[in-house]
RNA sequence: UGGGGAGUGGUCUAAUGGUAGGACAACGGUUUCUGGUACCGUCAGGUGAGGGUUCAAAUCCUUCCUCCCCAACCA
């Protein structure tokens, strides 16, 4: 029972060239990709896409992919991001074959380095940050070389080996590639190979005191596990040269296995209603604005988990979205019918009441009270049956009834006959309000030659609720999410306005109140169920025992909505 | 005004010189004890714009326009 597509498709870029380079044996038929995070924060859908797509290319051709954690910037990561990545990539349904760090290559590293030196290829330089700043220029003024970039290898050698060692201060001094000062690309301004940071590395400890930055530290980690293809997104296309430069002056061939790694840029993944940047997710966390990085709200892949998605329905997404090298905004309404699709047919049924309204069967004594078997799923009888008590007093959604019932109105109002699903048909007899003017009670009748749900005479009757017996109901909390942000692009803010008023104030509802049937007394963290006629939920890990919290993953399509809409 | 990318219905994506197709969304209908699902149908782009090559152009050439990325000792 496979939910992935499996139809034929065209191939894309990506698989373009993993193919042609299949079929020319440019790696011997080898494919090995890379998911490569940097432990600084919480997976997101977008990364989702990222791990989708290199895990995804892998077996596709029969290749494996390495989890490495891009580790080179001691101050700002930690490993308490690298259980939850981990977590995060298995539990969207991958294994990876080696888990690396780029810190284990520190040592080699340092060797390519000291040898590029002796290339004359590297040099140490003694700038300033800010002079080193003034002296590459910018887009429309060519850099200047630095005094320091015709050193001799042999002093650069001697200087690097000294900070190595630890005798300058931060900052003092960096180690930088020679190459091409008046380029147009500033990447190649001589860029920066390592600086010196005494900060504790949460993997290596306080071995050492120079850490290698990301464009050298990437393409020779890459190399080192012989990576076939390196993919990334579109904003590091213009690292490219860089990233073949720093791997192509290996020109003895005695550090890396040719051929070398290939980078292949793609479009990153964007959503509307909501933001993907860390900077701003971590906000989101920080100033209290959700619960945590895992709040359903929150685009994590924690966050989406505990919002009730399944790995199924994000790869699903991750497959419909494609990849291209267009920038691109995804439509979160393809996200909900990823999960809705998948949680329809494994989804079982269950009825719960969100905003209880009682009702009371006038006519039906206590001891009329009957059971009522109902499917757990209208399409698979395989998923079995449950039972349900149906008795003189119930409960059912207030949405469900209206005083005065607008056009086309199915549902209960004063004088019209419903049915309760798989129970039996009631008509609504008083209106019982109090002191506030509001409605309270309802007062039916049912018709006793009805139970089961249709009356002999065959009339027809439209629209059919949800209910709970109220003695037996379940009192539990229900957690309603809306989007983030009430704008479709958050990052779209004026001036001087706070991108925080973009908020959507409605994006959690707790409901305190809502009653489920006795079923799903014994539910436990994680299961999910329809609740019919209103949405797919899922308990969440707040629930304790006798007191269940669900969380509303999405609602099932609305069309009374845009019925009433339209007048 | 430097360098690097990208422009196909509302959104995403295909078509690799030969009928512009699919998915989501939207709209309408059939079925239905979930106003759900399923099924059927409709709408919607002449492919950023102009010029050229060709029997034939989204695709090749050319000029222009628009959008995105780059001037961290971040990744």
């Amino acid at each position: 029972m496979s939910h992935e597509p499996t139809e034929p498709r065209s191939l894309h870029f990506i698989e373009e060239i993993v193919e042609a380079d299949r079929l020319s044996g440019k790696h011997g038929g080898r494919v090995l990709t890379r998911f490569p995070p940097e432990p600084n924060g919480y997976l997101h859908i977008g990364h989702a896409k990222s791990i989708c797509l290199n895990f995804g290319l892998a077996k596709a051709w029969g290749g494996a992919t390495n989890l490495r954690f891009d580790d080179t910037n001691p101050v700002k990561e930690d490993v308490e991001y690298v259980d939850s990545i981990r977590e995060d990539v298995q539990w969207l349904g991958f294994d990876w074959k080696g888990e690396f760090y780029a810190s284990d290559y520190f040592p080699f590293m340092y060797d390519y380095a000291e040898y590029l030196i002796g290339q004359g290829k590297a040099y140490v330089c003694d700038l300033s940050e800010a002079e080193i700043r003034e002296y590459r220029g910018n887009f429309h003024v060519p850099g200047r070389p630095s005094p320091f970039r015709d050193r001799a290898p042999e002093e650069s050698l001697d200087l690097f080996r000294r900070m190595r060692a630890g005798e300058f201060a931060d900052g003092a001094r960096v180690l930088r590639a020679k190459i091409d000062m008046h380029s147009g690309n500033m990447n190649l301004r001589d860029p920066l190979m390592y600086r010196i940071r005494r900060a504790h590395h949460h993997r290596t400890g306080d071995a050492w005191c120079l850490y290698p930055m990301y464009d050298y530290a990437h393409g020779v980690s890459d190399a080192l596990e012989t990576i076939t293809h390196s993919i990334c997104t579109l904003e590091f296309e213009d690292h490219r040269p860089l990233y073949d430069w720093f791997l192509d002056q290996d020109t003895e061939g005695k550090f890396f296995q040719r051929p070398l790694p290939r980078q292949i840029e793609f479009a990153r993944l964007n959503l509307t209603y909501t933001v993907m940047s860390k900077r701003r997710l971590l906000q989101l966390v920080q100033e209290g604005i959700v619960r945590g990085w895992d709040d359903p709200r929150m685009p994590t892949i924690c966050g989406l988990r505990r919002r009730g998605f399944t790995p199924e329905s994000v790869r699903a997404f991750a497959e419909r979205v494609g990849v291209a090298k267009r920038d691109m905004v995804a439509d979160a309404g393809l996200l909900d019918f990823c999960i809705r699709e998948d949680l329809e047919r494994r989804a079982p049924r269950r009825m719960a009441v969100l905003r209880p309204l009682k009702v009371v069967i006038t006519n039906m004594g206590d001891n009329e009270a009957f059971e009522v078997e109902l499917p757990n799923h209208p399409e698979d009888t395989t998923m079995g049956t449950r039972t349900m008590p149906f008795t003189r007093e119930l409960f059912i959604d207030h949405d469900d009834f209206r005083e005065e019932a607008p056009k086309k109105w199915f549902r209960l109002a004063p004088g019209a006959e419903v049915r309760l699903r798989g129970a039996c048909l009631v008509t609504c007899q008083e209106v019982l309000k109090d002191a506030a003017g509001q409605v309270v009670e309802l007062r039916c009748t049912w018709d006793p030659a009805s139970r089961g749900g249709n009356a002999p005479d065959g009339r027809k009757v439209k629209g059919t609720l949800h209910w709970v017996s109220a003695v037996h109901a379940i009192p539990a909390e229900v957690r309603l999410y809306e989007p983030l942000f009430s704008q479709e692009d958050p990052m779209d803010v004026a001036e001087g306005q706070d991108w925080k008023t973009l908020l959507n104030p409605g994006s959690l509802e707790t409901l305190t109140d809502a009653r489920l049937e006795p079923s799903l007394g014994a539910a436990l963290p994680g299961e999910r169920f329809q609740f019919e006629r209103t949405g797919y939920f899922v308990v969440d890990p707040d629930s304790a025992t006798g007191k269940p919290v669900f969380n509303r993953t999405v609602g099932l399509k609305d069309s009374w909505v845009k019925i009433e809409a339209k007048g």
